[in-house]
DNA sequence: TGTACATCAGTGAACGCGCGTTCACTGATGTAC
DNA sequence: TGTACATCAGTGAACGCGCGTTCACTGATGTAC
């Protein structure tokens, strides 16, 4: 039962707390402090892991992003093997990954407290956009050389995505569903959605 | 050169203050002591009108959804009267107001410090959204029923707006645009409103 | 036209709080020989 | 197989800081008579 005096993998522990107040009290509460209490541990203890709170913030983002990605990668995977349905599915699973880690969304999206010259963060960022930006990763790929056209659709969809959630994530899809009576949030959220793939056409060409 | 004792409008001299900041050091920075600072003030003194920090920055929000109403309003105005250039207007003036003041859009959107209850600020809002979200304010107006149709396309024309415009603000048009030689983040924001209004079509109907 | 007095709007000192950081330390682990 | 010792990972006390809030106060304004 007793505590030995080096904890094994602090490193670990520590961007899991800080994970748990995330979800637990909003981006708002997470200091280094809280972390460390959270993990039981000094709070002078993180320093040898993570240098300063901006090291552990920043390391924890990233591995948000590295996760968001494998989540959409699922998604997509597990959905009809077209463009569209593929569309959809990356997209229904952008909004459920907000909903079930609000904190750690906005902690990716609007901390001005991680460090972006880190090269973990950046490149977990990228790769986790290009998924909702490239249509096919296996036909395009490299050799489609990415256009004025391409960008434009991919950061049209990427708009349209992480508006629609952060929109969400802020009360304001449940405010414009309150206006019309039996008009549910979801439904709204789907149907957003799927405007989305039907309109998108998945063609560069303007 | 004296300094009355009494200030004479601190109310209106603390918005403009807190506003000061924001545009100037970042949401982070606004504190309710440095407000009072900036407008040469004792910090207890905004007490009397504003009861406490949560009143001052729900005030400021509020004024903010009301100068951004007027602003769309105005931009509407000058375009071609027809949907399209309409509604392109909208989107054009919604990212140039951020642009204007990011600080205060962070107020305004992400802020968990505001107080939502406050008939003035929750108002504000909603007129300020529904400009985007009407069609034609003359044309459809009150005897149009909103139906769930409507409210999708609503919701969908502010999600794309919304979200390029917070990309925008966190710096990932400009990362998007540096991934492309020769390709500029204002030709790209231009290319995904064009976009929004050539596939949006102004039809209710999915 | 004056005067008494309540009310309003600001001052300035003091409070406790949680924060990140610094510092000297100690217990545990690993490596050289 | 042992032992010396450097290095690593954690403790705990102390620091200064800026914050929002409380409190007793004071100067200015307005109103009743």
């Amino acid at each position: 039962m007793n505590k030995p005096y080096h904890h094994g993998d602090l490193r670990t522990a520590m961007l899991a707390a800080a994970e748990a107040i995330l979800d637990r009290e909003g981006i708002g509460a997470l200091t280094l402090r809280a972390a460390a209490r959270e993990a039981d541990v000094t709070h002078t203890a993180p320093r040898h892991h993570f240098g300063d709170l901006t090291g552990l913030l920043t390391e924890l983002a990233a591995s948000g992003f590295v996760r968001l990605r494998t989540r959409l990668l699922a998604e997509a995977e597990m959905a009809e093997p077209n463009p569209q349905s593929r569309l959809l599915a990356l997209g229904r699973g952008y909004v459920a990954f907000a909903r079930a880690h609000p904190g750690l969304l906005q902690l990716m999206l609007r901390s001005e407290r991680l460090d972006w010259s880190s090269p973990a963060l950046s490149t977990a960022a990228t790769t986790a956009f290009e998924l909702l930006t490239d249509g096919e990763p296996e036909a395009g790929g490299q050799a489609d050389p990415r256009g004025f056209s391409t960008l434009v659709l991919a950061l049209t969809r990427l708009s349209l995505v992480h508006g629609l959630t952060t929109l969400l994530l802020d009360g304001r899809v449940e405010a414009m569903a309150a206006k019309v009576p039996s008009v549910e949030a979801e439904a709204l959220i789907e149907g957003v959605l799927m405007r989305l793939v039907q309109r998108d056409i998945l063609d560069p060409q303007v």
